[in-house]
DNA sequence: CCTTGATTTAGAGTTAGCTCTAAGGTGTAT
DNA sequence: ATACACCTTAGAGCTAACTCTAAATCAAGG
């Protein structure tokens, strides 16, 4: 019966992030709490890992470290869910903080589109400027 | 007859960009060299802050400034365009520079659509819970 | 049990990107 | 012509987000 936990130097390989910026994110509470050994070694999780890329898309798209603290509070809020346990304030915050950044998403996405015309329209330009040199 | 030319200031206000910021662009190349009265006051045109803006959407896009003062380097080509003069490695330049960013807006994107759902989905699951604590 | 190599911590150092300060010059309305 | 708001510069200071160092601890192989 194989592992069923990584060390924080998997996770890295796995994710691209590095293990020092993994042990900022737990220090400043970005990530939550890891379980570790009894000797004190981080034992990860897949769903630890699952829960990293979501923050890193997260910071990716805008959100600030501070903020996605603010979301990880608290930990890992599935496993009392999933016991029926349902803390509303908690809960409540994560929808509000998601709401925020959904609108963000809306806003950059329609951004996204036109910057993505604007660039393509001043490569066909400086193209154009080319080929008219070519025509001497 | 109106003036044709802001003052730092005024480009500040219009873009809400901090004129320390724009002094700072200015300075790092990100901008090019702005015009001066002859007591050495900047006088930005409409083209001026044009380009300003379509640098800052580049940034926000995940462009460093680093690589937009490559962009910018040899200033405004347009004037020596339209004079018919075209400079052959500037040109090329930029649309190598564009070209890859194109790429970079193609993938973010693609990212940005796969995290607006991943976000919705998870707004939907919380707002779940509290529902089901409803009812009880 | 001892070596080897990865892991731990606290805390210092680095980088990008601003943001501000100090000392002085500009420009326009009275 | 002088007051006043705004402009200039060089360079110092600041913040977020890492990135690394040092010294100690842990874990697995021989």
């Amino acid at each position: 019966m194989r592992r069923q936990t990584m060390t924080i130097q998997e996770v890295a390989e796995k994710t691209g992030i590095s293990a020092y910026t993994i042990r900022f994110y737990e220090k400043s509470g970005i990530l939550p709490r890891i379980q570790r050994t009894q000797g004190g070694i981080r034992q990860f999780t897949e769903a630890d890992v699952t829960f990293l890329l979501f923050l890193i898309e997260l910071k990716r798209t805008g959100m600030s470290l501070e903020e996605i603290a603010e979301f990880t509070e608290d930990g890992c809020l599935l496993e009392r869910l999933q016991q029926g346990d349902i803390p509303q304030q908690p809960v409540e915050r994560r929808i509000t903080i998601l709401r925020k950044h959904e609108q963000r998403l809306y806003e950059q996405r329609h951004q996204l589109d036109y910057l993505l015309d604007a660039v393509t329209q001043k490569i066909h330009f400086y193209e154009q400027c080319l080929e008219d040199r070519q025509n001497d």
